[in-house]
RNA sequence: AGACACCACAUCCG
DNA sequence: CGGATGTGGTGTCT
């Protein structure tokens, strides 16, 4: 039983991703989000904290030029503070897999690593970590904690906690913008030339 | 839209690749291409014929277990012959390193050493050459041949000969797995239970 | 140590 | 349909 049989007879399978909102109706939430528009530019995070279904508590923030999976792991790192900050056992869910899997498993062989990629991957070019500073801050913001789990959870599949993350990203690149365009009327001097009237 | 946007994407580096497409557009020109989805898993290779810029010919074809770089010597093969069919001079480009190098060069090492891998290998089972057969089936479709150039060309790079020998190794799995799906209707005996129904 | 190719996953965006 | 941001792997040779 050949593993490609599994691989390529799934299409036939139909598979039904089942969301289980129930889970996210009792305890201790965080979902943390990213977005970046466009990748790369102005970019934006969203956290937001649920105790028992009814959001208790969120936060936002941007950067001028950056990456979805900068924006990502910055969510990822706020969401993980404000877990913390609860002192409880707490679920922190996001829906990028680079975040999730690298907090929960590629971490600790990159810190032995040195922070570098080990794979047996191409040129040594591609051995330098990308993004290294946030992973390294996730990692120190991890240490000694163990009432904190991350998990994935789909993105776009109407899971209530996710889509207000992905809204308080928006918020938070439609604040850095904001703050362009009050430094452009302010100084007049942002926008080169030709973008201007 | 914004016009932030425009200002952001565009750095000052910007390096183009560029492609010398004028080589393609005079004389015989093969393309030979080989993948595998997943790898190894079932495989696909694709040749496609050019004259004078304009295609005359194609072929494709596939193996349901196997692997990219057997593929892409098999297109090659399959590209060595259809150029021999021209009995003209024919450049025939493939975008492996493995396949043209091996076909170039390694292959007379290899020949003289009765198809082993020479060098420094002590472990006797390190001088295994992998794909001897395949290696040998060019060898003997190149014996005598002197107006066949191979020639390595980059993947991806929007060269139209070696996306269209792409598309065709593609077609080639794609033809292999609906062989698949033709043997599991008739024998209902394909799929693992946990597939069906 | 190097090179090319093949693939998988998720997200972001047009 | 397209591209970018990022990770993980295998196939093969020198």
């Amino acid at each position: 039983m050949a593993k490609w049989r599994k691989f390529k007879t799934k299409p036939a399978g139909a598979v039904r991703y089942e969301i289980d909102h129930a889970a996210f109706e009792t305890g201790l939430h965080v979902f943390a989000d990213g977005a970046c528009e466009p990748n790369p530019g102005p970019g934006g995070w969203g956290v937001a904290v649920y105790r028992d279904g009814v959001e208790i508590a969120s936060d936002h923030g941007g950067d001028a030029d950056t990456t979805n999976n900068r924006m990502e792991l910055t969510g990822l790192l706020k969401g993980i503070e404000a877990a913390k900050a609860l002192r409880a056992p707490v679920t922190v869910w996001c829906d990028s897999q680079y975040a999730v899997k690298g907090a929960n498993e590629w971490r600790h062989g990159w810190k032995k690593n040195g922070w570098q990629r080990g794979g047996a991957n191409a040129d040594p070019k591609n051995r330098i970590l990308l993004n290294a500073e946030l992973w390294q801050a996730i990692d120190a913001a991890l240490a000694g904690v163990d009432q904190i789990t991350i998990l994935w959870c789909k993105g776009h599949a109407g899971i209530v906690g996710n889509e207000r993350a992905d809204e308080l990203s928006n918020l938070g690149i439609a604040t850095v913008i904001k703050s362009y365009v009050t430094q452009e009327e302010e100084t007049g001097d942002y926008l080169t030339a030709q973008y201007r009237g």
